[in-house]
RNA sequence: GCCAAAGUAGCUCAGCGGUAGAGCAAGGGACUCAUAAGCCCUGGGUCGGGGGUUCGAAUCCCUCCUUUGGCACCA
């Protein structure tokens, strides 16, 4: 991550439903990629939104008896309110149905007619009349038949558009074979690897209006509508000034440009490593202007997968109220291996949150303050040379950004927060090494309680700052009763700091009791 | 079925050829600046089973077992 800009997306949130912790996690995860770039200097364009158009929109949207559009933006209005909760800072917002984005999906259409990259053929095929698709083998049961739970199904001969997607089959198998980085974690891109070789045809990219009418429609044939993928898929590039009839939001586009998209294991095959990368090579994308992912993993309750059939859906909103935003960002960022499963649970989150960030970092600032206000009025001054202890333990916190840096960069935010608090750990053994309350009985240790009292909170400052991506609003806290801005990747280790003014100490952290039923 | 990933202390995981590790949880101790927080000490797990390679394997190879995931038109 040497380049000077960065851009993030996530998936775009399918509104036919309200947001569970799954969505919340992948906002999270990206939000604190974002806000660590941007610590490091990086110009970071965050994108995120929601994805409007399709058959289970349409779906949902006629058994709430409301038009598509007015179900779509209250699913949307939930999601926008989540983010604003979690304190999730996207700099673009994506909504499948506005304007723009149009322009440029029936742009990239007709583009793709003029180098016919576009045909229109007739599909024959099963067709369940309940569930508005088309039925593959895969929807056969062990009698090799299709089940009740389809309905009345149907042979039917449909007329479509297709993406000859199988023109570019082959550059897609030997780019993957040259960039197999391209994929975080690694297995995955072995499996998007593997998957091309057994994949074969051509991608349907419409749908006729007669069946599905909400969606983009095709700009040289009326009667059709854009396949959600393909219309989906588009709005990492239209959102972020491809195609814009502004030249300067053009090139803005081309500096920001390869993103990293940060997505969900059930969605990079096939739709973002087969469609989306074969539809940016059609599109004119050269093979270093490839995007790159970052898969992640569920989140599982109690060993099980999250669904509503199991009833067991975690309410973000809910958590959120429960235990804070910065809990559960934090939570999920220092339990989670990026990229695999995890299993969520509200006693880890409560043990990780009072034994981190309450009796950790958060009792390290308190008992420091507590003896400022008491042994030196609450204003310390910079020692003009602290102790070889103190310095040791202000080294280890100026190396500790490296350390965070590299293991962000490795996709291992995990890691970076257990060095910070590996760091805490020392502050706080430090203190008891010192013990400062021993040294402010003795005038004649005065110097060694001033650099003590200095190493403790200039560390509390480098933790909250190294911190503050994954809890901005509590990080902010930390600096406001240290009277002192946080520190950045450009000023951490030439700190002007030469006094910390201490504001009345107040837990930044409470802890949370646990007797209570939760 | 095919292709992958995982199986290490109660829990979450690290180690990936050289005498089994961390954090949390559990037990004990000394202290008091602090959100009864922090600090110190302790805990002995046949590293999924079996076989092989090697002076030596959790670490390489084979095989079996268990769990999870992917295998295009549902987002």
């Amino acid at each position: 991550m040497n380049r000077p800009s960065i851009f993030i997306t996530t998936a775009i949130d399918y509104t036919n439903a309200p947001p569970h912790l799954g969505h919340a996690y992948e906002k999270i995860l990206a939000d604190c990629y974002a806000r660590h770039y941007r610590q490091r200097g990086k110009a970071v364009f965050f994108l995120t939104g929601v994805d409007q158009h399709g058959q289970k929109v349409q779906q949902a949207a006629s058994r709430a008896g409301i038009p598509p559009a007015s179900y779509a933006s209250q699913i949307t209005e939930l999601f926008r309110q989540l983010w604003q909760k979690l304190d999730i800072s996207y700099d673009g917002w994506a909504e499948t149905t506005h304007p723009t984005h149009k322009k440029v999906v029936q742009n990239i259409l007709s583009q793709l007619l003029n180098q016919n990259d576009l045909y229109k053929a007739e599909h024959s095929g099963f067709y369940s009349v309940r569930q508005e698709q088309f039925l593959t083998d895969k929807e056969r049961n062990e009698k090799g038949e299709f089940g009740p739970e389809w309905g009345e199904v149907i042979e039917l001969v449909e007329e479509n558009w297709y993406f000859r997607l199988s023109n570019y089959r082959q550059w897609l198998a030997s780019f993957l074979d040259n960039h197999p980085d391209c994929v975080f974690p690694p297995f995955r891109s072995v499996e998007l690897r593997n998957a091309i070789n057994k994949t074969s045809g051509d991608l349907c990219i419409s749908r006729p209006k007669s069946r599905l009418s909400w969606g983009i429609e095709f700009p040289f044939d009326n009667s059709f509508v854009t396949y959600v993928w393909f219309d989906a898929l588009i709005n990492y590039i239209s959102f972020a000034g491809f195609r814009s009839d502004d030249p300067s939001e053009v090139s803005s586009f081309w500096s920001r440009w390869p993103a990293l998209h940060i997505i969900g294991k059930d969605i990079l095959v096939p739709a973002h490593g087969i469609y989306w990368l074969t539809m940016l090579k059609a599109i004119g994308f050269s093979d270093d202007q490839m995007p790159s992912f970052l898969v992640h993993g569920y989140i599982n309750i109690a060993g099980e997968k999250m669904s509503k059939t199991l009833g067991n859906v975690v309410d973000p909103f809910r958590l959120s109220e429960n235990y804070g935003a910065g809990a559960l960002r934090y939570y999920l960022m220092a339990e989670c291996i990026c990229g695999q499963d995890m299993d969520f649970s509200t006693e880890r989150l409560t043990l990780r949150y009072n034994s981190e960030l309450a009796n950790g970092l958060g009792n390290l600032l308190n008992r420091t303050a507590n003896m400022v206000r008491r042994y030196r009025n609450g204003t310390l001054i910079r020692p003009p040379s602290p102790t070889p202890q103190a310095n040791s333990l202000i080294s280890q916190a100026i190396q500790t950004w490296q350390s965070v840096a590299a293991s962000m960069d490795a996709f291992k935010p995990q890691e970076a927060i257990a060095s910070i608090f590996s760091l805490v750990d020392s502050a706080n053994k430090f203190a008891e090494a010192e013990s400062p309350w021993k040294l402010a009985k003795d005038p004649t240790q005065s110097h060694r309680l001033d650099s003590a009292l200095w190493a403790m909170a200039l560390t509390s400052l480098h933790a909250a700052s190294l911190l503050s991506p994954f809890l901005p609003n509590e990080t902010q806290k930390i600096a406001a009763q240290l009277q002192s801005p946080l520190l950045t990747y450009s000023n951490h280790s030439s700190s002007q700091q030469d006094c910390f003014q201490f504001a009345e100490p107040q837990p930044v952290f409470p802890r949370i009791e646990t007797n209570t039923t939760s």
